[in-house]
DNA sequence: CCATAACACCGATCGACGATCGGTCTTCTT
DNA sequence: AAGAAGACCGATCGTCGATCGGTGTTATGG
């Protein structure tokens, strides 16, 4: 009897929350041992330094942070930005429902803009303009 | 020996491959019952009824898809368009990362159009310039 | 009206993954 | 050298998507 061999995911690995805080507390200050990450982690996440620490080692594997060795600790920084990661995981989203052609997913995005509030289509649209501009000088 | 209580996850469900391969061919067309679907399967997915309807099933429960009995079967039809959709995992990927500003997003937004291709970037601001105009107009 | 086919429905199992933590082995520091 | 701090290992848990067999239910054609 053959098991259908497990077909590589196409998704990227969801990030969890604990995980997320992690990287939040590292945007906010980089170079933080696992010890200093772990205080001030918020009442809603405490967990133990061992959480802490596996926890970190998982966003390590993903490429998320860097870490090195400072005395025997390690301390650990942010490999992409907050917006670098948020643009990966849209390109991640955008890859897994996109077909042939991305005029929707652009479209969506418009959407979803509009939808924000007052000011966020035009504030798109500034960057948009900013970014055009730019591309012009190069 | 109190277990810590397992908070709601903030994230959406992630969507499984066999997930988005049925709502794929639920856009193609809609109403189809789960041996229809099944045949529809690309042979990379391929898989037993049960497979599918609880596969389905799933995504009845998730709100994506939505059932009627036809003789004594179901027959499926997709809740939200392709784009709806999209516009709902970015909403997602969003809200997760999202403190305060939206700018970082829109920022890594146009910095994916603009590094997708060449035209990306001026289809965006056509949406843009189109949604701004039909703002004006109510 | 009944046999059978076509389904729905239930429940079990599997692998992946994030979270969690205790214990043990290393490595500093004093 | 002793003790503390931290890395490392491995076990357990819950959730989730995938997978499917079996059993009950509903149509429907003879």
């Amino acid at each position: 009897m053959q098991k259908k061999p497990p077909r590589p995911s196409n998704t990227l690995p969801q990030l969890g929350e604990l995980e997320l805080t992690l990287l939040n507390a590292l945007w906010e200050s980089a170079d933080q041992s696992a010890q200093i990450l772990r205080k001030r982690l918020p009442a809603s996440h405490a967990s133990s330094l061992s959480t802490v620490q596996s926890t970190l080692e998982r966003l390590h594997r993903k490429q998320l942070v860097q870490r090195e060795k400072r005395g025997h600790a390690y301390v650990y920084r942010a490999r992409l930005g907050r917006s670098e990661l948020l643009g990966k995981l849209l390109g991640g989203v955008i890859r897994q429902l996109h077909t042939g052609s991305l005029e929707p997913i652009l479209s969506s995005f418009v959407d979803f803009a509009d939808r924000f509030d007052e000011e966020t289509l035009d504030q798109l649209d500034a960057l948009v303009q900013q970014r055009l501009e730019e591309r012009g000088d190069q």
